[in-house]
DNA sequence: TAGACGTGGCA
DNA sequence: TTGCCAAGTCT
């Protein structure tokens, strides 16, 4: 007689699993969905203070639908994809106008709402609600490639539709809660990336990777390619009070809805610079000096950054637009600024040795 | 389907 | 210093 992967996941979860995280207290609908949205591609100890700090501040869903959205993604910043935070706020106005202000309870009306895709709306339905429904994240791929052997990288459709159906395969009708739990605890704190601890694992026996030693070769990589270099140059525009004149940036792309510095992305000389800053943002400057710059790499290219700083000719009043403010450059960094910006912000300015 | 979307930890 | 990757989703 074997016992099923569920059951052995379970007795392991009851003696190992993490149970004592902050969105495993007062499992609700809201508290579970948004710690799922900031635990996609983001580790669980970056997300811990955030979380507490976010709840703290929207403590229900009307709390965060009625919020400015400056307000939401300034307790974002630093977290990353903040396309996450805008899609969460429009999510809480969902549910707010067309649920009643109540989560839905069905996979599809979930994943209707933006920003929940398959694997979270199954965590929503399994975690808040004990409603059977497979999730298929990081930690639950890298099991089921292991133990079932799955070639091939998880992000090609076919590699992926077969873990998807060996994850709704194992998920049990009882105690879906505590195994979702566990087989993302087993992910992170046994079947880890490097070095798994199969020595402590309840599915070794059975484990086809473990059998073949296939463990270090499994789940397979992503293909890699070179990365492009690309270059900005922001602008550092003061007034002679210290003030410094931040730009809310589009709502898509990189940094999406926060506040940076004015970004100019072609390549232009210093001399005139003063003259299409002016043209493009409506504010008189002169002085451009270039500063030291530094290169930042994302996930898909590195970015070298070149910050100019400039002197506004004139004196700063109060702008009647939405998305350019002057701000006390001290303070600038607390609007809410991507961490490349406040690393510029807060570091002593040195002159480009070119 | 492949690329875009951030940041920090780790080796 | 560099590359890889982590509780994915959207276009």
């Amino acid at each position: 007689m074997t016992y099923s992967v569920a059951s052995r996941l379970l007795e392991w979860y009851d003696q190992h699993g993490r149970k004592e995280l902050p969105w495993h207290q007062d499992r609700t609908p809201y508290r579970v969905w948004v710690s799922e949205i900031m635990l996609q591609q983001t580790q669980v100890a970056t997300v811990i203070p955030y979380y507490q700090a976010f709840m703290a501040r929207f403590p229900d869903v009307k709390s965060l639908a009625e919020a400015p959205v400056d307000d939401v993604l300034q307790h974002w910043s630093g977290l990353g994809y903040y396309a996450r935070a805008r899609n969460l706020q429009k999510a809480a106005k969902a549910v707010t106008n067309d649920h009643g202000g109540e989560f839905p309870d069905t996979q599809d009306e979930l994943e209707a709402l933006p920003g929940i895709g398959r694997s979270t709306a199954a965590a929503i339905l399994a975690q808040a609600r004990g409603i059977r429904a497979a999730i298929l994240d990081g930690n639950v791929k890298r099991v089921l490639a292991r133990y079932h052997a799955v070639h091939g990288w998880p992000g090609k459709t076919a590699v992926l539709n077969e873990l998807w159906d060996h994850a709704e395969r194992h998920t049990p009708d009882a105690r879906v809660r505590d195994y979702t739990q566990a087989i993302m605890d087993l992910g992170a704190l046994v079947c880890t990336r490097r070095k798994p601890d199969c020595g402590h694992c309840p599915l070794s026996n059975n484990c086809t990777a473990h059998a073949e030693g296939l463990t270090a070769a499994l789940p397979e990589p992503k293909p890699k390619k070179a990365l492009p270099e690309k270059e900005t140059w922001l602008l550092m525009i003061e007034d002679d009070e210290g003030n410094l004149l931040m730009e809310r940036r589009p709502p898509s792309g990189i940094w999406g809805g926060l506040w940076s510095l004015p970004e100019m992305d072609t390549a232009i000389t210093l001399d005139e610079l003063p003259e299409i800053a002016e043209r493009q943002l409506g504010i008189a400057c002169e002085d451009a000096q270039p500063l030291s710059g530094f290169r930042h790499t994302f996930s898909h290219y590195h970015l070298h950054i070149h910050p100019v700083r400039l002197r506004h000719a004139g004196t700063s009043s109060v702008m009647d637009d939405d998305n350019l403010a002057w701000h006390p450059r001290a303070d600038a960094p607390s609007l809410g600024v991507p961490s490349p910006i406040r690393k510029l912000l807060t570091r002593p300015e040195q002159p480009s040795l070119i």
